[in-house]
DNA sequence: CTCCTTTTTGATAATAATTATTATCTAGTG
DNA sequence: CACTAGATAATAATTATTATCAAAAAGGAG
């Protein structure tokens, strides 16, 4: 588990400089959430560090998406969210609140790529199990 | 397979006003090409209909989307796309330029939701291969 | 510690995709 | 033809995100 002790050390392994706001948006995803949006980050942050701007945590959560801090996660038709878990996991997702719950494969999906796929340098692979969250079932009873 | 002649009778059988606007759209996504942005098809159908407003394109594919007739693609950071083929399938997708390739699964994955998960209503699951298409390995070789 | 170079930040503007609003128009009904 | 629910088109508004760039801060070298 990663603890918020070590966030100068990932910051430096990742090759970043180490800067109160980057210190405090790891902290903000290895604390608070998994699955949070950037607003979510930054009106969170903005709190105990006011002159933080919105660019900047859009430019930090970028890096730290290209250097592997996390992972960012684009499906829904509404704001990108990111993941501080950044080993290989799939999501089950609620269609009318975005809610996020990891979960993992216990046997990968056996699938046959058509000949259009050839030439197709495949990376990796995500899955996406949609529904209802109790929640949003509670609230939308007629 | 879907035939442009048949327009006017999907229109009416999912409950729809028949429209020159909507049997344009829907020719074009039946005709054309699987997976078109919004932006796509009011570009490739303006030409033969100048009058036609880009809010009719939107309008009219969401209401496709709710009646059934299509299916909205909502992966990546990039517009929705719209996909004629609402079988259930699943889709190689290229990280650079979004092309989708349709494939369909030997076996469904199998996977053990885990106990946050429990009241949730699971409705469908989509697998999303990642990958860099042939084409965009070409244009970025050094 | 001080100076210097490079990187980062924050304010703001710009852009892209989409949704909302609303006046006008039209298909279907009788 | 006349009426009305529904559809269209023009436009404004919204939301999420990226670009610009001067000022501030980080990390080294001396
Ligand atoms: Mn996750
Ligand atoms: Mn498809
Ligand atoms: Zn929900
Ligand atoms: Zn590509």
């Amino acid at each position: 588990m990663l603890n918020t002790a070590d966030i100068p050390k990932l910051l430096k392994d990742a090759g970043l400089r180490v800067t109160p706001q980057r210190e405090a948006i790891l902290g903000f995803l290895i604390e608070h959430t998994k699955h949070a949006t950037a607003d979510e980050i930054y009106q969170s942050i903005h709190k105990t560090f006011p002159s933080i701007s919105v660019s900047t945590v859009y430019n930090t959560i970028k890096h730290f998406a290209q250097v592997g801090l996390v992972k960012e996660i684009t499906f829904g038709d509404n704001a990108s969210r990111f993941d501080i878990n950044v080993q290989p996991h799939h999501h089950l997702v609620c269609k009318k609140c975005g809610t996020l719950i990891d979960f993992y494969l216990e046997k990968p999906p056996s699938f046959a790529l058509p000949p259009e796929a050839s030439g197709f340098e495949i990376e990796d692979f995500h899955v996406e199990v949609k529904g209802i969250c109790p929640a949003c079932r509670e609230s939308s009873r007629g």
